[in-house]
DNA sequence: TAGGTAATTAGTCAATTAGCTAATTATAGG
DNA sequence: CCTATAATTAGCTAATTGACTAATTACCTA
């Protein structure tokens, strides 16, 4: 959880999972996509291993990094229940504002 | 959403949100409940309101905090769908894990 | 208006983070 | 076996974070 969102607390690993959303990349696609160096990108890969929010694979010379959606929405869901229970529903007001919103 | 991730990535700002699910409460009966000094948790409610994930109201003497919930759940389902897309299910292995975690 | 309480702002400091370059590891292929 | 490529690890630095104490602001009440 502390690991997971510590994880998400950075933009360039937030787009490193929506760009995994569309399926395995290696480690190096996954660099072209960015302007920092492969060594900054290794780090951010090995926190979001770490958060286990990405596995990493193997194949020969290169290494596919791909994403672990359960973790993901597990822990982002478990939180919002926790915050914002059903139980417990938005005031009129609050409602309002959320549908207007709807981003 | 930058500022949200960020806001969330601290264990002390998230069980503050977590409290405030119950109600609102004073910026003083918030730190009644850490063990960390005044001005360190009025910085974390700093960030918080700066999140817009939290609303400060003035009551004479006190300021009052409450959790602004459609910001938080908006961000985190909207990053979820983005992420984890309906539209791509689960992949059976992955969907079993889920299951079994359900934490 | 003086004293007390609630809370924030200011300023300091140690620890962490995020970037870089250089060096290392591991694999593929001539 | 040697070279090239993919990627990581090691080591460094600047910027940010999170804690503290001291000082300030704002409000209430005698």
């Amino acid at each position: 959880m502390e690991k997971i969102f510590q994880a998400l607390s950075s933009t360039v690993r937030r787009k490193i999972l929506a760009y995994l959303s569309g399926g395995s990349m290696t480690a190096g696609e996954i660099a072209e996509r960015f302007e920092i160096s492969k060594p900054s990108l290794s780090k951010h890969l090995n926190i979001l291993e770490n958060a286990e929010l990405v596995r990493r694979e193997k194949k020969g010379q290169f290494i596919h990094y791909s994403l672990v959606q359960e973790n993901l929405a597990n822990t982002l869901n478990g939180f919002i229940q926790e915050v914002c229970p059903v139980s417990r529903p938005l005031k009129k007001e609050s409602a309002e504002k959320a549908s207007q919103r709807k981003a």
